[in-house]
DNA sequence: TATAAAATTGACCGGTCATTCAAATATAGA
DNA sequence: TCTATATTTGAATGACCGGTCAATTTTATA
């Protein structure tokens, strides 16, 4: 119950922002019960980032699933994503962006723990779309001599950059008409 | 003194983290003084943001001469870009990425006045980009049916998300050997 | 030099922060 | 039922937060 309290609370503000006491009271727990599960905010900061990223990969292993063509991965990933965080700005009236870079980018100079276990998520991440740039090496509908590493790389880095600006803006339709054309655009996919 | 003071600590590590009593000192000033001068903490914060950003104008304009073809502006601008970050990791030991984004990432959530400032220099990138590839379009070098402002909010965009990288990894390089190929990439230059 | 305005000082405020703790209560195993 | 362990309680701690203020000093003007 903390742990998803906090995952809430955290990502519809800041790490800093939230308090353990408000963290315990929107959860119905005592402050002192809090200090006998969890050692410090930092650690359940950790575990519910951790926690909420971990959620999503059942989704992500559906989405990239080998059996699937390299466009239909594609098509499944962007029409997932985008009504996502529809769904998130319905429910909060707020495009909180991706909670894992909100957290890095908060706490990327002041705690080394935040930092490591961002880039861990960032990297596991990461391989999801290197193996979606293999797939379209594989069917031969990108230059063949291309870095499938770095292609993967650049299409997660670009939708890091995207979530930023519609957080920013708090538009999710920032998402939904660039985001396939745009990836293709990155792959150099031959038309 | 406290403008500059703030830019700095703020940068190297939020906005939360630094106390307005820290920025005094820093800055050898008695916080009865800064609140002579500044009526709260986020009108100092909001100023220090908007002039950080101004201080980069000139180089940009430079950057991004009419007189420059498309090609040679990418190039300088790459070249700025990497020599700058590497500067500042010499510095400060610390890749810190986009002080505006990082600002912003933070405080959208919980500060209407940040939110629009960062939005609204956000903007006025985006514009540099989208010369950039009106300017590419100009030359012939890509598509003529492309969408140049989308285009030039794509570079703008990624940019951001490598800075977000970078900044995670503590590591200039992200941006070196990566960012020119991609951007003509994205572009979708004819070679 | 007289005077008004601007700037500086540093103590002080109420509130919130993460964290602690001793005592009370609930739970489970023998 | 007895006992040891797990959990819960809520008050207390000291540090720090943004912000205030009356008194003082500096500066500029005339």
């Amino acid at each position: 119950k903390l742990i998803n309290t906090a995952k809430d609370l955290i990502s519809a503000s800041s790490y800093a922002s939230v308090g353990v006491a408000e963290i315990c009271k929107q959860a119905g727990v005592n402050k002192g019960s809090f200090y006998h599960f969890f050692e410090s905010k930092e650690e359940l900061g950790l575990i519910a980032l951790e926690d909420g990223c971990q959620e999503h990969e059942p989704q992500l292993r559906e989405i990239f699933a080998d059996s699937k063509t390299a466009m239909q991965q594609l098509d499944t990933f962007v029409k997932f994503f985008y009504e996502y965080q529809e769904e998130e700005f319905d429910k909060f009236g707020r495009v909180r962006g991706c909670p894992a870079v909100n957290l890095g980018s908060e706490m990327a100079t002041q705690s080394q723990h935040f930092c490591d276990t961002v880039n861990k998520i960032m990297r596991r991440f990461d391989s999801y779309f290197i193996k979606l740039a293999q797939k379209f090496k594989d069917e031969n509908l990108i230059d063949n001599n291309v870095d499938v590493e770095l292609l993967g790389r650049t299409l997660h880095t670009h939708i890091l950059g995207l979530k930023i600006i519609a957080k920013l803006e708090n538009n999710p339709l920032v998402f939904k008409q660039d985001l396939k054309p745009t990836m293709l655009r990155i792959l150099g996919v031959k038309l």
